[in-house]
DNA sequence: AAAGGGACCTGGCTGC
DNA sequence: TGCAGCCAGGTCCCTT
C-alpha cells in the first residue's frame, strides 16, 4: 500500500523523469479518477495541455506536479492501488534498467484495464495513472499559502500547497515539522494512539503498515490512550515512525526501477524487513512471543502481546 | 466540537 | 470445480 515511503519513491521518480516536460495532451478514461476535479475529465485534460511541469512535490501521501510555477498544480493521491508510471518517448522497454525488475512492473498499453488518466508530453514520453481499486484520484487545483509560511512539501521551496492538501499536517520526514507541537496536540486528544498516528491532520504519511511497525518498535499497544502518554513516549513513537519510514525508503530505493515509477518498488522491503505487519502467528523478532492480530477501526492491527502491553482496563 | 464508524472499490483468496 | 462472501485500507462524510 502506498504510504509515505512509497509515495516519496514515486515523487523522486517524477522529479527525475517528468519535471521539465511539457504536456501535449491528456485523456481521462474513468470519471471516478477525477471525481474531485471541479469541471470533470474534459476540463482537466483541456487545462493541462501546454503546461510545463516545474517540480514534483509531496506532503504525507499526497503528491503534486507544479505547472509553470504559475500557482497551480496537478495533484494526485494514490489511494490503495494507484500507480504513476512513466514510459519514455520511444515507448520501448527501458534500455538502461538494471537489476531485477519488480514483478508488478509492466509496460502500460492503451488497452490497460486500469488505466485511468494518460498524460502525453511533447517529446513522446507518457505519464499514466493506473489504479485498480479507484480509491486514488487526480485533479488540477490552485496553490494556497502555507499557514506557517514554510515550504509546501518535500521537493519544493515554495510556501504554498494545493488547496485540498491545506489540512494535511507536515510529515515526519519534513524538517519543518514542529514535533513538540504535534506531540502536544496528540496528547490533548482523547483517543487511542494508533488512531492518532493515522490522523493525517496530526502528523501525515503514516498508514496502517507503518503505524503497526512504529508501535512495535516503540513497544506501545495501539489502544493506549493518547492523553496518558508522556512526552518522552510520544517522542520515541515519532522517532520510531520516522526511522521505519526512512528504512523503507532506503530499501524501496534499491529495487526502484529508473524509468518505471512504481509504488511496488518497495516490495523488497516488504519481503524482508517488516517486524509487525502481516506477521500474525509468527514469533516476535524481539521476544519470541507469537504475534497476534486484533480488530481495529474496521481493519486489523498486528502486535506482540508481550512487548506491547494493553492499557489497563482494556479487554484482552 | 471532537470522536468514531461506514461507504467507497475490486481482485484475490477462503471455505463450503 | 464453482461460487459466494470475505478481506485489504486511505480518505471523505455522516452521525453521535
Amino acid at each position: 500500500m502506498p504510504e509515505l515511503p512509497e509515495v516519496e519513491t514515486v515523487r523522486a521518480g517524477l522529479a527525475a523523469h517528468v519535471v521539465g516536460r511539457t504536456v501535449a495532451g491528456a485523456e481521462v478514461r474513468h470519471p471516478r479518477a477525477v471525481r474531485h476535479h471541479v469541471g470533470g475529465g474534459a476540463d482537466l485534460a483541456a487545462r493541462l495541455a501546454g503546461r510545463t511541469i516545474t517540480a514534483a512535490v509531496r506532503r504525507g501521501k499526497y503528491l503534486w506536479l507544479d505547472l509553470d510555477g504559475a500557482g497551480d498544480a496537478l495533484l494526485a493521491h494514490l489511494g490503495m492501488s494507484g500507480q504513476l508510471l512513466v514510459t519514455r518517448p520511444d515507448g520501448a522497454a527501458p534500455a538502461e534498467a538494471v537489476g531485477p525488475v519488480p514483478t508488478m512492473v509492466r509496460p502500460v498499453s492503451a488497452g490497460d484495464a486500469h488505466l485511468r488518466v494518460r498524460v502525453d508530453f511533447t517529446d513522446g514520453a507518457r505519464l499514466s495513472f493506473v489504479d485498480q481499486r479507484t480509491f486514488g484520484h487526480v485533479l488540477l487545483t490552485d496553490l494556497v499559502p502555507t499557514p506557517d509560511g514554510g515550504p509546501g512539501g518535500h521537493g519544493s521551496a515554495v510556501p504554498a500547497l494545493p488547496a485540498p492538501v491545506a489540512h494535511i499536517a507536515r510529515d515526519l520526514l519534513d524538517p519543518a515539522l514542529d514535533r513538540a507541537a504535534a506531540s502536544r496536540r496528540l496528547r490533548t486528544r482523547r483517543t487511542e494512539v494508533k488512531r492518532a498516528l493515522l490522523d493525517q491532520t496530526l502528523v501525515s504519511g503514516v498508514g496502517n503498515i507503518y503505524a503497526d511497525e512504529a508501535l512495535w518498535r516503540a513497544a506501545l499497544h495501539p489502544r493506549r490512550p493518547t492523553d496518558r502518554l508522556r512526552p518522552a513516549t510520544v517522542r520515541e513513537l515519532f522517532d520510531a515512525a520516522e526511522a521505519v519510514m526512512r528504512d523503507a525508503l532506503a530499501a524501496g530505493g534499491t529495487s526502484f526501477d529508473a524509468l518505471y515509477v512504481d509504488v511496488e518498488g518497495a516490495s523488497g522491503y516488504f519481503a524482508r524487513s517488516l517486524d509487525a505487519y502481516g506477521r500474525a502467528g509468527l514469533p516476535c523478532r524481539r521476544c519470541g512471543a507469537l504475534m497476534v492480530r486484533e480488530h481495529f477501526m474496521n481493519r486489523s492491527s498486528t502486535l506482540c502481546p508481550r512487548c506491547q502491553r494493553p492499557p489497563r482496563g482494556s479487554a484482552p
